[in-house]
DNA sequence: GCTCTAACTTGAACATGTTCAAATTAAACG
DNA sequence: CGTTTAATTTGAACATGTTCAAGTTAGAGC
């Protein structure tokens, strides 16, 4: 299943071509219009040797995946060097997520549902989409830790893996908006990153103790199955 | 894209020979590894005439979704007829949902994914699933109709498609889980319900009027696409 | 520079969802 | 019963993801 990486230039040549072309006809013509034979074709290889290269045309998406994950990061980064408040942090670390994709609109569709087949090897709860979740995971990390925001270490501990649920949800509700310019999805964020924050200071009252534990057993016990 | 229904008795019994087949190698085999043509074969008709009563493969699954959703009216209807109390009835409804569909879980996972995936015909939010999805509202609103609960009109009005998504996220979680009998998805049922519940009896408070009509208006906002 | 091995490339072949024009059958009508 | 029309059935043909055995090439070791 795991495809050795190139040993030779010329596979390096080759493996980046195929990528490349992947990329530009996912974008140009979404994923299921694209053929395994286009994308070799504009590659300049064969059919066979795309496969050589990537296990199937699944694992192509997982790059495209990986791909709009780095240029979310470098969208943010300045944010987040800059800015130490939890809520604006999260607002715009999501604001950006939704504009980062923003040109692959269209696409999302298709690569969401591979994304989110449970059958699917690229499956982020299992599977060879979990490094890949591990980094996303590890930004909503950075981008709490590095809040002034102060909260109990059982909170801290759920809170990255929470927020990256909280993110697929988002890019889910994204892929059905069609209001112009996407504003209908940008005030959901705007409204559920205050809930959360809003939470999180409520979660520190101790009448809420017990409820609070009950939430993150319950948190919990919804990720730990990953 | 809408088939017409069969004119004549030989068609009916096509169609009957057509789905009962996909329905009996669904289980047996799962959804992908369930090819057409062994569907075609196992109901004695060709592969085109398959194609004659169903638009797609994925219409079978629709099929398939619909007659689980038969099963589990029939099983909750004594339920739903006796008692009152609206925590018990929910969580009557929802674990009869997880223990109906328990004999098709190895399959579930594709068929979720079908029915999960934004471009696909049968993605519940639009397209030929919605008449079903109805259907399961409707149910959730008999669920809350009919307890001895009492809650604002906005809340009543909101709560149905609200309890869908919910039961949408328990059976994304079901899928997943790989606890003998099953365990951990009625564990989390029992403390999502009488979550629930609870925050139902706090929303009448008056003092979260004002966060209940936000969080009202986000719920809102989120289904109101559809 | 030669040889040899591992990496890489190739295109034909396969499986399967889907389409379609032509053939067949049922039913309605006189 | 014969005719006619609409419904139904058929299987070949197509598109596309995937596999694979055989061919070609690059680079290491001498």
């Amino acid at each position: 299943m795991a495809i050795a990486p190139p040993k030779t230039r010329r596979g390096e040549t080759s493996r980046a071509a195929i990528l490349g072309a992947a990329l530009d006809l996912f974008q140009e013509r979404g994923y299921e219009a694209t053929t395994m034979r286009a994308i070799a074709d504009r590659a300049g290889v064969s059919l066979g040797s795309s496969y050589h290269y990537f296990p199937s045309k699944e694992h192509l998406v997982l790059e495209f995946y990986r791909h709009t994950h780095e240029l979310h990061l470098a969208a943010i980064a300045p944010l987040l060097g800059r800015e130490k408040d939890l809520a604006v942090r999260l607002r715009g670390t999501i604001r950006a997520v939704v504009v980062t994709c923003e040109p692959f609109h269209a696409v999302a569709g298709s690569i969401f549902s591979t994304v989110a087949n449970p059958s699917s090897p690229l499956n982020p709860f299992r599977g060879a989409a979990k490094p890949l979740r591990d980094e996303v995971v590890a930004l909503y990390d950075e981008v709490v830790r590095g809040s002034d925001a102060r909260m109990a270490s059982d909170i801290s501990e759920m809170l990255p893996l929470t927020l990256w649920l909280y993110q697929m949800a988002i890019l889910y509700f994204w892929i059905f908006d069609r209001s112009p310019g996407r504003l209908r999805t940008l005030e959901v964020i705007d409204e559920t990153t205050d809930l959360i924050v809003k939470l999180l200071g409520l979660a520190n009252l101790p009448v809420l103790r017990g409820s609070r534990k009950r939430v993150l057993g319950l948190i919990k016990s919804v990720v730990a199955s990953t």
